[in-house]
RNA sequence: GUGAUUGUAGUUCAGUUGGUUAGAACGCCUGAUUGUGGUUCAGGAGGUCGUGGGUUCGAGUCCCAUCUUUCACCCCA
């Protein structure tokens, strides 16, 4: 009676040469952000539903994965709660689920937290976050956001320092091809504004969000649609045909937003963003000011970023912005952070694509120790030790078996080196290693053959 | 949530208008080689054709449902 076993929709295993390579990319971000001041912290996977509904938008809440409470959860609720709706009954049978991001979970982190942390309070998380969404590429149900926010100033340095750590991080992977979208919510608020299209608010800014994706006219065209008319689309257009070099981009916005205070803020933000920039040698980075960027996010209030690869079809690799009161909702107001994350799948995939992960990454052990009987194997142990004390790491193999049958255990995992013992090595002392990616063998004492591997 | 698409050996895939006992390559195991892996040669094991129903004398092949894969929309990392 055994039914072929089988993994729930959108989610994944790593086996060992994925984990390597996985944990390439998290050393990297770790030591990052741990370079430029940030603490780690793990929140748990579940949280109250009332922390996390209504902090995503409603798009957002529909993709909430909720937990039944334990135990009978139906003796709790009525056949009244049945019949007005899923959305009743839920409440009734669910009150906690599995975190959706780290951003919302952190600020009932820091809420509850708030006569420990100090701030302004840098921290990151690495954690699985889980999404009811229908996967395809790049999109899983459960995958990993890397997260550094700062809380509790509202410095533009912090914004600056994303940057940084983007551009260090993706330095440090191997990517070079990648743009770093900057927008500012502030803008965005101003050109709604300055166009008159304040109650199409959000559907003005899912139609412009898309203009990379499907050009100038189709967007003119869902504009209209959802509502906009004939002047506000050509207004619209002054803004979207806006291109050239950052400081062309900030100018021509200026223009056109001098009548807006919000959005002259949301331009000299941007503004100072860049000069903090300016005695930093960023190589790489290809920072982009985007008018059209708008993300999903509600919470987002001042700039906000994102991160392509180029020449990938790949969705954004990494996203954030700031938010002004994301801890309000939980009773602690006036408290500003900004932060951003990094999704680890889709760095993964597109390296993967790209072939950028070093050869090393996957390395495992580096010597076996080969042996023919009882007493070889127990003469081996000593060997082992040896080597290990010198933090070289060394298996032996764990049955006795054809020499061959070993040799090939180590070929198929990649082991660089054997050693084998047998009677006359017990004899001599003297241990043969053979390297198996030149076939050379060297003869000699434990002590010398280790020095041999050491260099 | 909407609309497509996919599923056959461990893996990648063939499989004719529905017809006898479902194939290949690679991988795996054993031996040639009793103290040496990768090459070569010989042999071998592996499939209830995603699952459950239905049509038919007969289904891997046709129909329905369901799960899964991939993709687009929505949204997003």
């Amino acid at each position: 009676m055994s039914n072929k076993p089988s993994l729930p929709r959108g989610m994944r295993d790593f086996g060992p040469e994925k984990m390597a390579k996985r944990n390439f990319i998290f050393n990297t971000i770790k030591s990052v952000f741990s370079k430029y001041g940030f603490m780690q912290i793990e929140t748990p996977a579940m949280e109250n539903l009332s922390v996390l509904t209504g902090k995503y938008g409603d798009e957002g809440d529909q993709l909430l994965y909720k937990v039944l409470n334990s135990g009978d959860f139906l003796s709790k609720s009525s056949i009244d709660d049945f019949n007005s709706g899923s959305n009743k009954l839920t409440q009734k049978i669910s009150n906690k689920g599995l975190k959706y991001d780290l951003t919302v979970p952190f600020a009932r982190f820091v809420v509850m937290n708030r006569n420990d942390v100090t701030l302004p309070f840098k921290r990151f998380q690495i954690q699985p976050v889980w999404r009811a969404d229908n996967p395809q590429k790049g999109r899983y149900r459960e995958f990993y956001q890397c997260d550094a926010d700062v809380v509790g100033t509202e410095s533009l340095l912090c914004e600056t320092e994303i940057v940084l750590m983007i551009n260090e991080v993706f330095d440090r992977l191997g990517i070079t091809e990648f743009t770093i979208k900057m927008n500012s919510r502030k803008v965005l608020k101003g050109i709604v504004e300055a166009i008159g299209a304040g109650e199409n608010e959000t559907d003005f800014l899912v139609a412009i969000d898309k203009l990379d994706k499907i050009g100038l006219d189709k967007v003119k065209e869902e504009l209209s649609s959802r509502g906009l008319d004939a002047n506000m689309i050509s207004m619209a257009e002054d803004f979207l045909s806006i291109k050239g070099t950052n400081n062309e981009v900030i100018e021509a916005l200026s223009n056109l937003l001098s009548s807006s205070e919000i959005g002259m803020e949301g331009i000299s933000e941007l503004n100072k963003i860049q000069e903090f920039l300016e005695p930093f040698d960023l190589r790489n980075a290809h920072i982009e000011i985007d008018p059209t960027l708008a993300r999903g996010l509600s919470y987002y209030t001042g700039a906000i970023f994102e991160v392509k690869i180029n020449n990938v079809k790949m969705g954004s690799v990494s996203g954030g912005g700031r938010y002004d009161d994301l801890t309000g909702v939980f009773g602690m107001p006036d408290i500003s952070g900004v932060g951003f994350s990094f999704g680890v799948d889709r760095i993964y995939d597109v390296m993967d694509e790209l072939g950028l992960f070093p050869e090393e990454v996957t390395t495992t052990t580096n010597v076996l120790i080969a042996h023919f009987d009882e007493e070889s194997r127990q003469y081996g142990l000593s060997t082992l030790g040896k080597i290990r004390n010198e933090g070289i790491s060394c298996e032996i193999y764990p049955d006795i078996a054809k020499i061959k049958k070993q040799f090939n255990y180590a070929d198929k995992k990649g082991i660089p080196n054997v050693i084998v013992i047998g009677s006359d090595e017990i004899n001599s002392g003297f241990l043969k290693l053979k390297d198996l990616t030149t076939g050379e063998e060297t003869k000699g004492e434990i002590e010398s053959l280790i020095q041999k591997m050491l260099d």
